[in-house]
RNA sequence: GGGUAGGUUGAGCAGGUGGUGAGCUCCGCUGACUGUAGAUCAGCCGUCUUCGACUGUGGGGGUUCGAUUCCCUCCCUGCCCA
C-alpha cells in the first residue's frame, strides 16, 4: 500500500532541482542540484559541516560563511538535552539562537542509538537514553523527536532512525534494526506537521543488499522530502559501502529527491560517493583531526604536532584561501597547538572545512565539465588509506636544515 | 661559620629505615579519529642483541654475603641564625 502524501506537492518547504543530471551513458551517476530552503539554497553535491552542540566547534558564524558552509547540520538529542528545544523555541529558533541565518538540518538523535551504547535500551517504540551529562533518563520516540525537532526549527528535519554497525551485528539483528526503522519513518511522517520544515526519511539495512534494496524501496514510497542513506561511514570497508550504494541509487534512478548519506566526510569517500549518486554529505571528521592536530592538504595530510613542522615557514597548502594558510605559516600554527593555544582549533578548523568545502566546488565543477569519470580515474582508487586527505605523501624532511 | 631540610631516569614527584626502585604527572616522540559523551584517545618516552637483559637513588670510601637504606668524607641546593 502507498501512503499518502501529508501535504501537497506545491507547498513542499523544500525543493529539488537537478541541474545537470547523471549522464545516460551511465559512466557516473554524478549529478549537479540545488537545494531551496526557507533559508536559501544549497548547491549540490555539498558537504554540511556538523554544529552538535548548535556551534560547529571552534567556529562562529562569519567563520562558517568564510569557509563556504552552506548549510550545517545541529543534532537533536544534544540540543534537547542542553539548552532544551523549548527554550531555543523560546529564543526564536536555532537560527536566531546561535546566529545562522542560512539552510540548517538537524540529525534526529538516531545516531545517539548507537553512539550512546550502554547508556540506551531500544524497543519497539522509542529508545530510552541515560544522559551522558548527568545520567538522568530520556525517552526519545519519533513522535518525540520530530516534536523536537519543530520546536528546534530546522530547515530540514529527520526522521527518527535505528543505525545498525555491520560488523557487530548479526543479519537478524541488521533486519529487525532495518524494519523498526521503516516503522518509526511512517510515524516521525505522521507526526511532522510544521509546514515550513522539510522532513528526510533515513534508509538502513546494513550490508545485505537485499534488506538495503528492501529499505530503499520502503522508504522510498513514503512522502518524505528527501532519502538519507544511513547506517554507513562506520566500519564498512569502502567496497563494501560501494556496493551498497549500487544497491540504493539505481533503485532511486527516477526519483527526484536528493540523496543524503549520513556521516561521511574525508574527500577520497565522499568523492566515490558522488561517483555512484550520493548529493549530500556531513561528518564530524574534518572539524575532528583539525582540532587534533591534523590537517588535510592535496598532498596528503600533515600532522602539525609533528616536530618537523616547528621551524617550517612555509603555509599549510599553498594556493588555499583560508585564514590559516593566507596568514600563518606551519611553524605558528605548530607553535599554537603545542602552547595549547584556542586559536589553533579555530585556524586548523578553518583550513580542513575550506579544503573539504572546495574540494566539493572541484567535484561540482567537474559535474559540470562532464568530467567526473576522469576526476575519479585520477584519484587513487579503493582503499580509504588512499584518500586524497590521507597520503602521507612524499616527507618533506624540512627537519634537517642544519643551521 | 653554626643549625636544619634535602639531592631519585629532561622537569616535578612517589617510594624505599639491609635483599624486588624503570611507578606517577608534565614535557617530548608517533599514531588514530567519518549522522561529536572526542581541544580527545592510544602507544612510546635510561641503555641494549628489546617476548628478554643490563644500568640507574649527587661524588668517593667503608661496614656487609648483599647498601637507595647504616657509617665516614666531599660537593651542591633551600631555609633559619650569626
Amino acid at each position: 500500500m502507498t501512503a499518502s502524501p501529508v501535504r501537497a506537492e506545491t507547498t513542499r518547504p523544500l525543493s529539488f532541482e537537478t541541474l545537470v543530471p547523471a549522464p545516460a551513458d551511465g559512466s557516473t551517476q554524478a549529478r549537479l542540484g540545488r537545494l531551496t530552503t526557507p533559508h536559501g539554497t544549497v548547491d549540490t553535491p555539498m558537504f554540511m559541516p556538523v554544529g552538535t552542540n548548535a556551534t560547529v566547534k571552534a567556529l562562529d558564524p562569519d567563520d562558517l560563511a568564510e569557509v563556504g558552509a552552506q548549510i550545517i547540520l545541529a543534532n537533536t538529542y544534544h540540543l534537547y538535552l542542553r539548552p532544551g528545544h523549548e527554550r531555543i523555541a523560546r529564543l526564536g529558533g536555532l537560527h536566531r539562537f546561535m546566529g545562522w541565518e542560512r539552510p540548517i538540518l538537524t540529525d534526529s538523535g538516531g545516531f545517539q542509538v548507537v553512539s550512546l551504547g550502554d547508556l540506551r535500551v531500544i524497543d519497539d517504540d522509542g529508545a530510552t537514553f541515560r544522559s551522558h551529562l548527568d545520567g538522568s533518563t530520556h525517552r526519545f520516540t519519533p513522535e518525540h523527536s520530530i516534536a523536537v525537532q519543530e520546536a528546534l526549527g530546522p530547515d530540514i528535519a529527520v526522521a527518527f532512525d535505528q543505525p545498525v554497525p555491520p560488523h557487530a551485528s548479526t543479519r537478524a539483528q541488521v533486519a529487525e534494526a532495518t524494519e523498526r526503522t521503516h516503522r518509526w519513518a511512517e510515524r516521525s511522517l505522521a507526526a511532522h506537521g510544521r509546514a515550513d520544515q522539510a522532513l528526510f526519511g533515513i534508509i538502513q539495512g546494513g550490508l545485505e543488499a537485499d534488506l538495503r534494496a528492501e529499505s530503499t524501496q520502503a522508504i522510498a514510497a513514503l512522502p518524505f522530502d528527501g532519502l538519507c542513506i544511513g547506517g554507513l561511514a562506520g566500519d564498512e570497508t569502502p567496497a563494501q559501502r560501494a556496493a551498497a550504494l549500487d544497491v540504493v541509487v539505481p533503485l532511486l534512478a527516477d526519483d527526484p529527491r536528493p540523496r543524503y548519506l549520513m556521516g561521511l566526510g574525508s574527500p577520497g569517500d565522499m568523492l566515490d560517493a558522488v561517483h555512484r549518486g550520493v548529493d549530500l554529505f556531513d561528518s564530524v571528521l574534518p572539524a575532528r583531526v583539525a582540532r587534533n592536530g591534523t590537517l588535510w592538504t592535496p598532498e596528503g595530510r600533515l600532522n602539525l604536532r609533528n616536530a618537523r613542522f616547528q621551524d617550517d615557514p612555509a603555509p599549510v597548502q599553498a594556493d588555499c584561501a583560508c585564514r590559516l594558510c593566507r596568514h600563518h605559516s606551519r611553524a605558528y600554527l605548530a607553535h599554537l597547538f603545542r602552547a595549547d593555544e584556542l586559536l589553533a582549533y579555530r585556524l586548523a578548523t578553518c583550513h580542513n572545512l575550506t579544503y573539504c568545502l572546495d574540494f566539493m566546488a572541484r567535484i561540482r565543477a567537474a559535474i559540470a565539465a562532464g568530467t567526473l569519470p576522469d576526476l575519479v580515474r585520477d584519484q587513487p582508487a579503493g582503499r580509504a588509506t588512499e584518500d586524497p586527505a590521507r597520503p602521507p605523501a612524499r616527507d618533506t624532511q624540512a627537519g634537517a636544515k642544519g643551521g
